[in-house]
DNA sequence: TATCTTTGCTAACGAACGTTAGTTTACACA
DNA sequence: TGTGTAAACTAACGTTCGTTAGCAAAGATA
């Protein structure tokens, strides 16, 4: 596989981001992506094997990119509010850094076929565990209000996965800048102390 | 009009609601709805004029809820924090009580076309400047600490918005504890005083 | 009983869909 | 210069799409 070869293959599947989040998957023919690129629908066909395929590798890339960025961060502390923080910021940085990528892994992972469906679900499944025992430790140490950690679960990933719909990299705040204020928000709420 | 048009097609409506959140509406063809109702794919055209129309439908519907609501709850008091706390149970209420057609609402509404479009687009901007308002004031007021109103505003919608993808409603919370929850989560944060 | 309205049906339209077959073009390398 | 390969093309496949035309059945109204 030469480099062209890559280099259209890499155009075709950031091109297919861009549409997918922009119309869905289901509103974007193939026919449009082609067009996006300068080529002929079939053209495609050189270099993918189906459009799925390119759903498929959107939702799982990103979801590879979740779990090696919670890895990344998660080092010695123990600290619920540092482990909570460093979540937040680790899948922060990965949606910000992914705008149109994390958005079609968060809207249009439903129209994966099985197996890769399955496959799908029982990884963000696993990532959300992760977000949930990081909770619960920190109720238990007493760090945390007493709340219920799989609805608090619920709600730090509605407000991270909601980033996309607001954020515009050419803003004033980098991710790291926007993982810092959700983090704040999160852990402090609206009230004054 | 007779009771069974309404019936019929108040039935064709509810179907479509359903389908559209479950499948997407750019996925979800007219014959499929048709078949979950048990008449033909024309059939449906004695009944409604187009498939956008069943869109339109939904998102206009849902956006009179919102505003109906909230002002049924913005009486008297100039609160800060029961202002806000109004709000939050006002905009839940109405997810939690149309999970399917705020789902639509939420996530199809880029499938409307022109003049649709640029109208939800205006009436949902204006519903989003009732709660940078609400945020203002109570920040002026010294009641909330000093956020950033309009990034506030976008943290607080992906969390209500999110509602639809985790709550169910045979679920042991009714849509006003869920509001409470949320609104103390939102107003409180994580971490203990 | 005769007429009108509602609500469904079958058949079909033209357009768009994802994809395949077969061919041409361009360039790398022997 | 001749050969192999990658990447594009045109043409077309069978299917599905939203929608329309025209008609039949059923019930209400006169």
């Amino acid at each position: 596989m030469t480099i062209e070869t890559l280099n259209r293959k890499d155009q075709i599947n950031q091109v297919a981001q861009n549409l997918f989040r922009e119309k869905g998957y289901a509103a974007t023919s193939m026919r449009d992506l082609a067009k996006a690129i300068g080529i002929e629908a079939a053209s495609l066909y050189s270099h993918i094997k189906s459009k799925e395929e390119l759903l498929q590798n959107i939702c799982f890339r990103i979801a590879t990119e979740f779990f090696d960025e919670y890895d990344r961060v998660q080092n010695g502390t123990t600290d619920a509010k540092v482990l909570f923080r460093n979540a937040v910021t680790a899948h922060t940085r990965v949606v910000a850094s992914n705008l149109d990528a994390s958005t079609v892994f968060f809207n249009e992972w439903r129209h994966l076929n099985e197996p890769s469906l399955s496959e799908f679900k029982k990884q963000r499944a696993l990532y959300e565990d992760r977000f949930k025992s990081l909770l619960k430790e920190g109720v238990e140490a007493g760090i945390f209000r007493d709340v219920q950690v799989s609805f608090a679960m619920r709600l730090v990933f509605s407000t991270l996965n909601g980033i996309p719909t607001w954020y515009r990299p050419d803003g004033p705040l980098s991710p790291d800048q926007i993982a810092e204020q959700i983090a704040d928000f999160l852990l402090e709420g609206l009230l004054k102390k």
